[in-house]
DNA sequence: TGACGTCACGTTCTGTACTT
DNA sequence: AAGTACAGAACGTGACGTCA
């Protein structure tokens, strides 16, 4: 771990190297601290099991698993030792208890968006926002000013890698019109945080952007006005689920909102 | 003491490479 | 072309910390 950490881990997120440390100290708590060629095919079946124990679903043993091949593979090719890892091909259900999302209905949103324009602060500027555009919420919380165009015939938000937010990848990097509640929250950030760097200060005090506080104070915000489960992922969808109620034409330079439901 | 932020861990998504 | 594995990233949530 150490090997892949140090050889790969430059630049790359806390979760990176937690996800790493964590994966693997699951190995060692199940199969001991071994050398790579230690470890054995009922090692590996072990270590499922556990998991499986543990009551984690599919999709979480398989990320763990994933993490764990990754700094098996990379160590045993720096090192120069050839084997077959046991940790690749191991069975288990990876569907077992993955949990499906359902979009919010427009009504919701509506409701939602109301609340927005009736408490008319920062963080419901940012939820107002994302409802329309269906951008990212680390997106949306580590916008500069600058990305805000509020005046003018084109009136967009630009999504583009900054040095306290990178882009998931590189094609994320686009823009956005703004319309409906989306509109109206970046005009009320453009005039309020007027002079400063970011839209979000409030969100982007250290060196880099705090999307984890955006979702924690989101969700418990939104949590009693929308149904058991959803959550501020389901404003702008997630797992082909979108509820974005506009479309777009550019015609020229200048991008034309266009209602969904306008037909 | 309550509101809000932070952290750790779990869950799901997504682009790329490889296989069928 | 479609399916699958892999690797990396983003988000959810409960416990805990901080501060007015």
């Amino acid at each position: 771990m150490s090997i892949y950490l140090k050889q790969k881990g430059h630049g790359r997120p806390v979760t990176f190297h937690r996800a790493a440390e964590r994966s693997c100290g699951y190995v060692i708590d199940v199969a001991g601290d071994k050398d790579l060629r230690g470890y054995t095919k009922k090692d590996a079946n072990a270590f499922r099991d556990a998991l499986i124990k543990r009551g984690l679903s599919g999709s979480s043993i398989t990320r763990i698993f994933g993490t764990v091949r990754s700094v098996t593979n990379f160590a045993a090719s720096e090192a120069g030792v050839s084997f077959n890892n046991p940790f690749s091909g191991v069975y288990f259900d990876r569907q077992a208890g993955v949990q499906e999302r359902e979009p919010l209905a427009g009504e919701v949103i509506d409701t939602v968006q109301a609340e927005c324009v009736s408490l008319d602060d920062d963080l419901r500027w940012l939820v107002a926002l994302v409802s329309d555009t269906g951008m990212r919420l680390a997106e949306a919380t580590g916008l500069a000013l600058t990305d805000l165009v509020v005046e003018g015939d084109c009136k967009k938000v630009i999504i583009r890698e900054h040095p306290w937010r990178r882009l998931k990848t590189a094609g994320s990097s686009r823009e956005i019109p703004l319309v409906g509640k989306a509109l109206w929250a970046a005009q009320r950030i453009y005039f309020h945080a007027a002079g400063q760097v970011h839209a979000f200060p409030r969100y982007n005090r250290g060196q880099l952007t705090n999307a984890n506080s955006v979702s924690a104070a989101s969700n418990k915000w939104l949590k009693p006005m929308v149904p058991t489960g959803c959550t501020i992922v389901d404003m702008y969808g997630i797992s082909g689920h979108f509820h974005m109620r506009w479309i777009a034409a550019t015609i020229g330079s200048v991008v034309y909102p266009i209602r969904k439901s306008m037909g």
